[in-house]
DNA sequence: GCCCGGTTCCAACAAAAGTTAAGGACGCGA
DNA sequence: TCGCGTCCTTAACTTTTGTTGGAACCGGGC
């Protein structure tokens, strides 16, 4: 993929939940990017480890974890092409938390110094990036509701209708069909549960006809019961750029 | 309490997670704040509502919380004086989460307009409020940790500890001796457990000698046990401005 | 084709957490 | 001082989720 695409997937991105200045779009499109490809379940950046570079997901899907002292790892957030996973490295530099892949992926890395020197000369390009980590956060925000307060059925749910509208921005969603390519055992770890009872739970949505789940695709059955069962409200998305 | 008091708790914070330039605190001294009162239990903003300040706490606790179809709540953070839990909204304009008192409180507001004004005049600010919302996101992805891995026992004493650290920076904790003012209701919405169940592992932690719970005040009665228990790890909190 | 490792799937049993219900402590206001 | 409401406390019972262990499936490499 020529790092043109990733720019524009990035911009594309950008412009959905923000507005942004026409100088500034250029100024992004002149962005130094460097291209490296990963093979599936591999590390990007490590917990513990201090970032150079933010890295800008061109293709593929990765996600982001920790893993507690007792050896349990959780699934913080999914991420697919278009997004900047690790952004928050620029200020946080020492990572508390892992990015890896969950698919083969072709990611573009960009400096800390570069982005630090754009924000300096455009601070609303500052302000574009700002506002994404704070919808990383409010994403954060619902996971923590997801995970704390719904059962596992509509957890998988809710999951994944957030996965589906994220990437129907992408135009990567097919009618009622859509990636979500997660092992049960990364299933588990997204929300909180063991790979069994993950198993158990994506076999009764399958049985009630609401949502089937198979071989990394996601297809809906009904979408008034899998809507239902979500409780989901797209607000935390902050996907319009109108405020 | 003087405004200036509570300008001082501000940078006094800030200066521990970032080096801040002088110039740039004489700036954050000249901000211009209206002072507020609030009751316990009181929203300060809410989910679905149109921000046009942030808040900073100058004295009293706050929570940031959640509330789903079912009616469940899930507390999300608990703030301290010296913080200002709603800088997101200077951003993401409509909040998705409700901010509200946990004790009476006494908040210091700071307008949108000025603080926008103020990034553009000095972006060394910008990035340290950047900052700031970075951290606040590490701390949720914290807390997705804890919800979703750690036993209700080991989530108990995490957010105890997080409290704990949080309040030594601005010198309240007296020994092992500090407050963490929520019912056990509350307690139960931020842990993803309910009432009852925090119930059982308050008293369970306090049978096994480890750490005592009483109206509002958490007494370490083995600190050894205490932190085993916890997992704590301080470095998401990133407290030091070393990077 | 066949083996191999990783998934998926499933059942039986154990543990953790939710539900319901009710008594007791405590503080506050009439 | 009494009465009321909120919180804390506990018990008994139910449901959800975890654990263990194993069988079936599937794709890739030999």
């Amino acid at each position: 993929m020529p790092s043109d695409a990733i720019r524009a997937a990035l911009i594309e991105r950008l412009r959905l939940s923000s507005a942004i200045a026409d100088e500034d779009i250029k100024e992004i499109e002149a962005l130094p990017i460097s291209v490296r490809h990963y093979p599936a379940e591999t590390a990007v950046v490590r917990d513990g480890e201090r970032a150079t570079d933010c890295c800008l997901i061109a293709d593929g899907f990765c996600a982001r974890s920790k893993t507690i002292a007792n050896g349990k790892r959780q699934i913080l957030s999914l991420h697919i092409p278009g997004e900047i996973p690790d952004l928050m490295s620029l200020f946080l530099h020492v990572m508390d938390h892992d990015l890896s892949t969950l698919t083969p992926a072709t990611l573009g890395f960009i400096s800390h110094e570069t982005l630090q020197k754009l924000h300096r000369r455009r601070p609303g390009i500052a302000e574009l990036f700002w506002r994404d980590t704070l919808i990383d956060a409010a994403m954060f925000r619902e996971w923590i509701v997801n995970v704390g307060q719904r059962p596992a059925p509509a957890r998988l749910a809710h999951v994944m209708i957030e996965l589906r509208e994220r990437l129907r921005v992408i135009g990567r969603v097919d009618g009622g069909n859509f990636e979500m390519p997660l092992t049960q055992e990364q299933i588990g770890e997204a929300l909180g549960i063991t790979a069994v009872h993950a198993n158990r739970v994506i076999r009764q949505l399958r049985q009630e006809g609401i949502v089937e789940l198979n071989r990394g695709r996601v297809t809906v059955l009904d979408e008034r019961k899998f809507q239902e069962l979500a409780d989901f409200d797209d607000r935390y998305l902050h996907q319009s750029p109108t405020l």
